[in-house]
DNA sequence: ATGTTC
């Protein structure tokens, strides 16, 4: 299958329109990087994505691509609102899954000796690991679906940060398509003790500093500086999410549906179909839920900060630069052939990147929208910004991450925790997590390089970088 | 990702 890559340019690849497909597919990636992607399912899956009805342009893949259920992860498609579908595998399980990423007053040599209280202080105060619960108390029903509802307003209107925050996080931190009534009892049973808690797998908390600045212009709009301290919080919508996809998967799993399919996993309906708004109109509930979730966090955070290093918070001076989500389908107006058209884009395991042009004012009307690309733990992360390119080649679409190239399995069976404690230390980074086992599966070598990723994105125009940080201390699932 | 096979 390999063979039928043909390059477009240095970090751009085609798959031709074959068989069922409806569309080409395209790769973004580096020369070392698309071999990569040969070694799992995630090409087949890509050209899978390419045969769902409705779909505009291209199936797209970030240079993140990997193998995921049913879409692969560091996927985009967007399908026409009139014939397209919705998959809820073009989402994944924790949706609304995102990043958050906050800027302090404070240098990087601060905090050097107060580092070990800081993250042991986070670690008593963050519910972390699989099965976290009760950060703040468990929700009653009516509470609960109020979060559902108003996203990180509800946060905001408990005293959890800043009604200032609304405005830096996607979607101001709500969608209004939120419908409660099509969440299951059970996605509401757990979701009641899981506000505030980080989960497992690639979730963290990072306390890090600004390691290199790439736009003198776009940092100084944001306010940053180089070693200045800075928080990255990466969580989702935890087992509520992933109770709201399970339920919907069920539900459309036994429907009769009038197109071909190629594989199971990428169930997909009518948008405009009863089990396609109930999908939507749940999603957008686990979004909230899950923008609810990093405002806590978040405030939490600020709280933990305060409290260990003595300081107001005038002099701590936490600020959130923006919150993206990295699993979601919105409906959005694109140029399809010079004509705007309303689409549904599907960004499993990629960002939004918008241009400058689509703020009427403000910062962003300057810079375009800020996107925060993590890496792996013992790594470097990126905060770069949105293009006009995005707009017209990728719906506005970028990278996420790292992105897998070793299966948790295999990475638990390559290494044993004392070596990934080792490396981390001689890298200087603290960490703590739930489990010795997580810790194993996030080793640095079971991921892609960020930075090859970054680059191929920001060579391709699509998203600009603007500073990288590098970690100091890390909290873990 | 996930009360990791309701």
């Amino acid at each position: 299958m390999s063979l039928e890559l043909k390059m477009i340019n240095e970090n751009l690849w085609q798959l031709p329109q074959v068989g069922e497909m409806r569309v080409p597919a395209r790769v973004y990636a580096k020369s070392n990087l698309i071999d990569l992607v040969k070694h799992d399912k995630s090409l087949q899956q890509l050209k899978n994505v390419a045969t769902l009805p409705g779909i505009q342009n291209f199936a797209l893949a970030m240079p993140d691509i990997h193998q995921g259920y049913g879409f692969p992860i560091g996927g985009v498609a967007a399908m026409d609102v009139n014939e397209g579908v919705i998959s809820p595998g073009g989402v994944g399980y924790d949706i609304n899954c995102g990043v958050r990423f906050i800027k302090t007053n404070l240098s990087r040599q601060d905090v050097e000796k107060n580092l070990d209280d800081l993250l042991t202080a986070l670690y008593q105060t963050i519910p972390t690991g699989i099965g976290s619960q009760n950060a703040i108390g468990k929700l009653s029903e009516t509470e609960l679906k109020k979060v559902l509802v108003n996203g990180a307003e509800w946060a905001i209107n408990k005293g959890f940060g800043k009604e200032r925050d609304l405005a830096v996080i996607e979607e101001n931190g709500r969608m209004n398509s939120a419908k409660v009534d099509k969440i299951s009892s059970r996605a509401l049973q757990r979701g009641a003790s899981q506000l505030g808690t980080l989960g497992s797998g690639n979730h963290f908390v990072e306390i890090g500093f600004v390691d290199e600045i790439f736009s003198a212009d776009i940092s100084q709009k944001l306010n940053l500086k180089k070693d200045q301290l800075i928080i990255i919080i990466h969580t989702g919508s935890r087992g509520f999410g992933h109770q709201v996809c399970d339920d919907h998967l069920r539900k459309m799993l036994v429907q009769k549906i009038d197109f071909p399919l190629p594989d199971k996993q990428l169930i997909a309906v009518k948008i405009q179909s009863k089990s396609g708004e109930d999908y939507f109109a749940a999603m957008s509930s686990a979004a909230n839920f899950a923008w609810a979730n990093r405002q806590v966090i978040m405030s939490l955070v600020e709280q933990t900060f305060q409290k260990s290093l003595r300081i107001s918070s005038e002099k701590l001076g936490f600020r959130l630069i923006y919150d993206v989500s990295h699993n979601i389908a919105k409906f959005e107006d694109h140029l399809i052939d010079g004509k705007r058209k309303e689409l549904c884009v599907h960004r499993k395991g990629a960002t939004r990147a918008f241009s400058a042009e689509n703020f009427s004012g403000g910062t962003f009307h300057e810079i375009g929208q800020p996107v925060i690309i993590p890496g792996d733990m013992g790594t470097e992360s990126y905060l770069c910004v949105g293009t006009k390119k995005a707009m017209s080649e990728t719906f506005g679409s970028t990278c996420h991450g790292a992105g897998r190239m070793m299966s948790r399995r295999k990475a638990l069976k390559s290494t044993d925790f004392d070596s990934v404690m080792n490396e981390l230390r001689k890298k200087n980074i603290k960490v703590m997590a739930a489990r010795k086992k997580t810790l194993i599966e996030e080793m640095s070598r079971a991921y892609k390089n960020v930075r090859d990723v970054v680059d191929t994105m920001h060579k391709s125009g699509i998203s600009k970088k603007v500073v990288r940080t590098k970690p100091l201390a890390v909290l873990k699932g």
